[in-house]
RNA sequence: GGAGGAUUAGCCUAAUUGGUAAGGCAGCAGUCUUGAAAACUGCCGGGUUUGCGCCCAUGGGGGUUCGAGUCCCUCAUCCUCCGCCA
């Protein structure tokens, strides 16, 4: 969410804003809300004059009876005039508040001045890579469905019975090279670099998603429980973050840095027929994400971290990337930077998204009510939060299978899950 | 599911029959000190205002009232007990 005070300091900057991110039809939103915002300040005032009205009177009635002056009747008969006007005033500021927030909750992020212009995909921009390692498929490569079937270890067809397209099964050794890269992402991301583990609930009110943003502007790609109020998360990122929605952090504590497993719901509604073959698009997957807390200078830095801790997982498992910078055209609303990192796909012929490094600066913060005191005289500042799956399961599968197939149509285990599986091949 | 109790600022705790939120701790600044501690003074929820001030704020949302921390309804969370159940 942005902040009203600087959309009406700065409407020129936020109008700047909606064209770099494609939205430039949105601009009549800010005019509505710069009108809608000098309304509000008009009732306030007049609903304040009251009010202090009333307050001053109530006190007058108070004084007139102890001192047994009488009963105060005339004044009490005047102030239920005064009330009624005030309910009438209060009524009209909270549907206006109401219209306000609409809009600025529907409204963008700020976008830094590092990310590049463009319109859509195609004009992102290589930030790192493509990071190549050695692996020797001099043989027709097979796709991760092929080897997936034949191998026994993923059952598409079962997984659409008992639940639905989308919903993938892993079995035998296939469950447990998911369960391995799980646990060597997560330790990973504990040991080496300074996370701490957090393993949340798969399922958030409301609030803990408008929080993060995925509310209202997603509200058709998440699966709600209806009778309970709840919604399956999209990502860890929602609990992760909800966390400390409306603390006041210690100051000390910043940055803070979790780790959190969790399997990702999304109904994916509107994107069928594209990239939906096994493991290109499903509904349900496991996602590692790493989540930070950081005060607003150093969150820049913490984005470089991030995208750091994500790459070392892949130059461990020795599976090829490359690291784009997204353009204002396709960059999501709530964050104001976000890398992309895709891995290759040898059998689809492609890169494919398997990690998100975003900075929301205060977006996400000032939405959850996120702050901290920079010290002990100043005003709480929000907090700056940043994410980054480290990470995706689901595509990471595709290119693992496809690049440590070999020729006979069997798995090579990376080295560093051997650990993790107890099993060096897949056959 | 049922009964009772609780929720006040970063934390802890007060508030007569309803009369308009009192303190403490922590923190920050200053005085004193070689330095620190202690002591003392000031600041210490949000909004608005050049300022005085005014408005809002007692878990969320409603209601009664001239006026609600206080009374009523409802929801959430926590504690105690009862019931049901994996």
């Amino acid at each position: 969410m942005l902040d009203i005070n600087f959309v009406r300091q700065n409407p020129d900057e936020v109008i700047a804003m909606l064209q770099r991110r494609q939205m430039g039809k949105d601009t009549p939103k800010v005019n509505k809300l710069l009108e809608l915002d000098s309304d509000r300040k008009q009732m306030v005032q007049r609903a304040d004059e009251l009010k202090a009205l009333r307050n001053r009177v109530s006190r007058e009635i108070a004084d007139i009876r102890r001192t047994g002056q009488g009963s105060g009747e005339e004044l009490i008969q005047q102030m239920k005039t005064v009330s009624d006007q005030i309910s009438d005033l209060d009524a009209a500021l909270a549907t206006l508040e109401t219209e306000m927030e609409e809009i600025l909750l529907g409204l963008p992020n700020r976008l830094h001045d590092s990310v590049p212009a463009g319109r859509n995909a195609d004009d992102n921009v290589l930030y790192k890579g493509p990071v190549e390692f050695i692996h020797q498929l001099d043989f027709p490569v097979r796709n991760h469905l092929d080897l997936g079937k034949s191998l026994g270890i993923l059952d598409f067809e079962r997984g659409a019975k008992i639940s639905g397209a989308g919903f993938p099964v892993y079995v035998g050794k296939g469950a447990r090279l998911e369960r391995a890269l799980i646990n060597f992402m997560l330790d990973t991301h504990t040991s080496n670099h300074g996370y701490t583990e957090v393993f949340p609930p798969f399922m958030v009110n409301q609030e803990s998603l408008r929080g993060t943003g995925q509310w209202p502007k997603f509200a058709d790609q998440v699966y709600h429980i209806a009778e309970d109020g709840l919604y399956c998360i999209p990502t860890a990122e929602v609990p992760v973050t909800n966390l400390h929605r409306g603390e006041m952090l210690d100051a000390a504590s910043l940055p803070i840095a979790y780790a959190a497993y969790s399997a990702c719901f999304r109904r994916e509604a509107g994107s069928y027929g594209k990239d939906t073959r096994g493991f290109l698009r499903t509904h349900q997957f496991n996602k590692v994400e790493m989540v930070r807390f950081t005060r607003p200078e150093k969150s820049y830095e913490a984005l470089e971290e991030i995208l750091g801790h994500a790459e070392n997982l892949l130059c461990a498992l020795k599976i090829p990337y490359r690291v784009i910078t997204l353009c204002g055209g396709d960059i999501s609303a709530n964050a104001a930077k976000c890398y992309d990192i895709e891995v290759w796909s040898p059998a689809e012929d492609k890169y494919l998204e398997a990690s998100s490094v975003s900075n929301f600066e205060d977006y996400q913060a000032r939405r959850s009510n996120i702050r901290f005191k920079p010290d002990g005289k100043s005003k709480p500042e929000f907090v700056h939060t940043l994410n980054g799956s480290g990470l995706a399961t689901s595509r990471l599968m595709v290119s693992l299978l496809e690049h440590y197939q070999t020729a006979e149509g069997k798995i090579k285990v990376p080295e560093v899950l051997q650990p993790y599986t107890g099993f060096d091949i897949i056959e």
